[in-house]
RNA sequence: GGGAGCUUAGCUCAGCUGGUUCAGAGCAUCUCGUUUACACCGAGGGGGUCGGGGGUUCGAAUCCCUCAGCUCCCA
């Protein structure tokens, strides 16, 4: 059989992910086998594949396609999120472009706009992810919005209604002026910035003077309703109870006293403008202040803002202080550094907003999710663990949750107005049922549908994603079905820890109140993709790799090793393409091999020594690779599995056992040998496969012939087994002694090609069996056992204890290698001393362990062995 | 402002409850090597007073205190 010399991965790719699919390797079905599930977190449904997808589902199907070979019923579900906010934003855009005003369009007739962005948008991602290799079981797809997402939501916010969990006040929420839509608290970002506070004069009502406040929003001014100061501010005594007047409208406003005030902030003054500020709208609930809004939903002045209205905020606050200066009641202006809340999506200042929001009581179902992450022994594991605390003092306090967003992609709030108080609505799955719910809380048989308008509100999308382990197996509408009750709790949850609140506390929440259980039982954290220079990988900074363009060139094996060599659980991943070129060339690596064993001829003749050593060894070092690969993946320590692998790969596999068996120039391979090899190599590359399964799947097929329906991805992972450590332990003495061998080499300048003759110290130095592996791989011409007396020129070299001789013929420059002697011999002479030293040092012998101790005497004696081999050496040397 | 975490070779990271022979890996770097699978390679080398200071201890990268720098979360 001919091999290219190279992989051509473009075409190998395609082949197997075809042949993948054809095959059904990854379609799961409930069966007698123990499941191991994983959910995608499903990316926006008209997204493109950006690098932190890359890494997370590479995570992802790392782990599946590892327990799918180890016997698991591997269920790997895709899916994709609406994304409400974004996919809108989008869409209006879209429209805009197009000479559209959303708000000209019905509704329904915006919906329509947004499904047929949508379905031309969508599908890019899933195509996508085939090409990363990712082993999803494509059948199960699932989309948030999709029949039974949506019912299951509905469904939710029903039952959390009628347990009184959900409801509908009138409160401060982050309002978004550019998208016109309420936030979360976890979608607001806060950003320090650099702002100016503004000293400004209030003159008093009855004329008798002014005082003074500081503000850092003077547009403001215009809806402040009440002047407040601390009641324990002797400056201010005298004014509790007076009034004052509001500059530029010239009402007239009271000045009341609350702790709450800061002395030392500005002047001890604070303006109470309830509309604007959450601490403000405490404060004129508390004393019963009037509220005046000055701003529209754009964030623009409403006519409360007299001659400004109309300007924006950030126009008017300018307009306002030269009006303030004008009238000279601008005292001053001083820089101050603040912070400000941002919108995640659209980037725009958040404004504090009262609003009627729908919102869900978080307290009680806070509980179980706290305790599932931090009991002593967590139901639910995160990893890294370093994310406890931090999830720990949000749920620990945590405030109720705004789900209602003023757009209209996405869910519509299920709820129904059958009159014109703000307290007449239904909450009902549909509109039948809320009819009948309506005619009763109305007490009037004759309402009809056309009575009822619906809450115009869709929910905030992670409202739908916290369904997701659930609702992707129909677990909630049908809370009995086989699919759900074999799949969940899901195993593995990977994702990013910016959406740890957002989304997987939320998930945990609803996984204990719908089915009384967790929804997974570990989350890993990714850290975050990022350039050279450390920043964040986004579109706007256009500093992010095009993911599919790196496949091409590196193939998509090459990038998800290199992506994930870097990558420790919750460390930030800085990436370089260097990575992926690291990534590529271990796959040429690979290939090479294959070519190497592939290209011998065979023979009857039977296995030499070295190649029977080599074997043996090899067997018992798959053995302990294997296990310390277990216990990496057990730990989550998914790079460190993948460097154990690599190495050996590419240590043990290629420099070492096949540079042991393989044939002189033009020789034939003995029968026995050959197979064996296949075998080892077969292992090798089972245990690569969940990292990079395209290569492997490839080499697989070329190692053996296989039957139509086989596949690497569905081979049996191999059964640990404890290796013999007389084996490794005597084959590490053999590589210790060739290293020195070769260091001697390249010391002096010696050719590979020219043998030489190495004298051993003793039986224990060097086993007899290895002796000709090591003379095959250090290209020795004979191995003697050292005489007492050498007195001919030549090297030494120690190897593990022991003291090795190379004879040298006449060109070696004797003082040199005296001096190295001399300063080998000094070294250990002072170590000797140190370690006198401890054991000399009463209490040390006292306190110590007795096994510590025992350990310093030993490393004494293999000192005193050592310094007494090189003495013996330098003797010889004369 | 409150909280958490980090700081080990040029880079990215290991280093468990303090104790094997001067602190490890991968990459990068340097030297040598090419008719014999692979230069996307082989062999070998160099490189760190474990952020600074102090303490506990027979013994500290590892524990404590302190200072500095960085990161993240929350308000």
């Amino acid at each position: 059989m001919s091999i290219s010399a190279t992989y051509e991965h473009l075409s190998q790719e395609d082949k197997w992910y075809q042949y993948w699919q054809k095959h059904n390797f990854f379609k799961s079905v409930p069966n007698e086998q123990k499941a191991y599930t994983i959910v995608i977190p499903p990316p926006n449904v008209t997204g493109v594949l950006h690098m932190g997808h890359m890494l997370n589902n590479t995570l992802q199907d790392v782990l599946i396609r590892r327990a799918r070979m180890k016997g698991y019923n591997a269920c790997w579900v895709p899916g994709t999120d609406h994304a409400s906010i974004a996919t809108e934003a989008k869409v209006v855009q879209k429209l805009k472009a197009d000479g559209i005003n959303k708000f000209d369009l019905t509704r329904e007739e915006f919906l329509e706009h947004a499904w047929e962005w949508t379905h031309k948008h969508g599908g890019i991602i899933q195509q996508q992810l085939k090409r990363l290799g990712c082993s999803f079981d494509w059948d199960r797809e699932a989309f948030t919005m999709d029949e039974v997402r949506s019912e299951s939501v509905l469904k939710v916010f029903v039952d959390l209604y009628e347990k009184g969990l959900i409801y509908r006040g009138y409160r401060m929420v982050n309002w978004d002026p550019q998208a016109k839509t309420t936030l979360s608290d976890e979608e607001v970002i806060h950003k320090d910035v650099q702002g100016k506070l503004y000293f400004v004069q209030y003159p008093l009502a009855d004329g008798s003077g002014h005082l003074e406040i500081a503000t850092t929003r003077p547009e403001t001014i215009l809806g402040d309703v009440a002047i407040c100061v601390n009641p324990n501010d002797e400056r201010y005594q005298k004014l509790i109870g007076q009034r004052a007047l509001v500059p530029i409208t010239g009402r007239e406003i009271p000045i009341v006293a609350d702790e709450y005030v800061d002395l030392e902030f500005g002047t001890g003054c604070l303006k109470i403008t309830p509309a604007h500020d959450v601490n403000d709208y405490a404060i004129g609930q508390k004393h019963d202040l009037e509220i005046i809004d000055v701003l529209n939903e754009d964030g623009t002045l409403n006519e409360n803002g007299l001659q400004f209205k109309g300007l924006d905020r950030f126009e008017a606050r300018k307009a306002v202080c030269a009006e303030l200066e004008k009238l000279g009641l601008l005292v001053k202006v001083e820089d101050y550094a603040t912070s400000v809340g941002t919108s995640e999506r659209t980037g725009a200042v958040i404004e504090p907003r009262l609003s009627d929001q729908w919102f869900l009581k978080m307290k009680d179902l806070a509980q179980p999710a706290l305790k599932a992450i931090l009991d002593e022994e967590p139901e639910i594991n995160l990893i890294p663990e370093k994310f406890k605390n931090t999830y720990r003092h949000w749920m620990e306090n945590v405030i109720d949750w705004n789900i209602s967003r003023q757009l209209w992609w996405g869910h519509q709030i299920p709820a129904w107005y059958y009159g014109p108080g703000k307290e007449d609505f239904v909450v009902a799955e549909n509109e039948t049922q809320a009819l009948g719910k309506a005619r009763k809380a109305a007490c009037n048989e004759k309402l009809a549908l056309a009575d009822l308008r619906q809450d115009e509100d869709v929910l905030d999308t992670w409202f739908s994603s916290w369904l997701w382990p659930i609702s992707v197996f129909d677990g909630i509408r049908n809370p009995n079905n086989p699919e759900i009750e074999y799949y969940y709790p899901t195993r593995d949850l990977i994702t990013a820890p910016e959406i740890l609140f957002f989304w997987v506390a939320r998930m945990i929440m609803l996984g204990y109140e719908y089915r009384q259980e967790k929804p997974f039982s570990h989350v890993y954290l990714t850290g975050i993709v990022r350039d050279k220079q450390g920043r964040k990988m986004s579109k706007q900074l256009g500093n992010s790799p095009d993911p599919i363009k790196l496949m091409e060139q590196y193939s998509t094996d090459g990038v998800r090793v290199g992506m994930l060599l870097t990558s420790p659980a919750g460390n930030d991943l800085p990436f370089d393409e260097e990575l992926c070129v690291q990534g590529r060339n271990f796959t040429n690596k690979l290939w090479n091999a294959l070519r190497l064993v592939k290209g011998w001829e065979v023979s009857e003749a039977a296995a030499d020594a070295p190649e029977i050593e080599a074997i043996k060894w090899f067997r018992e070092k798959q053995k302990s690779t294997l296990q310390s690969i277990e216990k990496s993946f057990e730990e989550y320590r998914i790079s460190e599995a993948l460097m154990t692998s690599y190495k050996f790969a590419w240590d043990d596999f290629c420099n070492w056992y096949l540079e042991a068996i393989k044939p002189g120039y033009q020789e034939p391979i003995a029968r026995e040998v050959l197979e064996q090899t296949l075998v080892f190599f077969e292992e090798v590359i089972t245990l690569l496969h969940p990292f990079m399964p395209f290569i492997t799947e490839e080499i697989w097929h070329l190692l053996k012939e296989r039957k139509e329906g086989e596949s690497l991805c569905v081979a049996p992972w191999p059964k640990i087994d404890e290796p013999q450590e007389k084996i490794l332990n005597d084959f590490d003495q053999a590589i210790a002694v060739v290293n020195g061998v070769r260091n001697v080499r390249a010391g002096k300048n010696i050719a590979k090609k020219e043998a030489l003759e190495l004298h051993y110290p003793g039986a224990e130095s060097l086993a007899s069996h290895l002796q000709p592996l090591v003379q095959k791989l250090a290209n020795l011409n004979s191995i003697r056992l050292k005489a007492d007396e050498e007195n001919q020129p030549g090297f030494t070299f120690l190897a593990g204890k022991y003291e090795f001789f190379v004879p040298a013929g006449e060109e070696i420059d004797l003082e040199a290698e005296k001096g190295k002697l001399q300063k080998e011999l000094d070294y250990l002479q002072g170590f000797i001393k140190s370690v006198d030293k401890k054991l000399s040092n009463e209490r040390f012998v006292a306190n110590a362990p007795e096994a510590v101790v025992g350990k310093e005497r030993a490393k004494k004696e293999d000192a005193q062995a050592k310094i007494k081999a090189l003495e013996e050496s330098l003797r010889a040397l004369g």
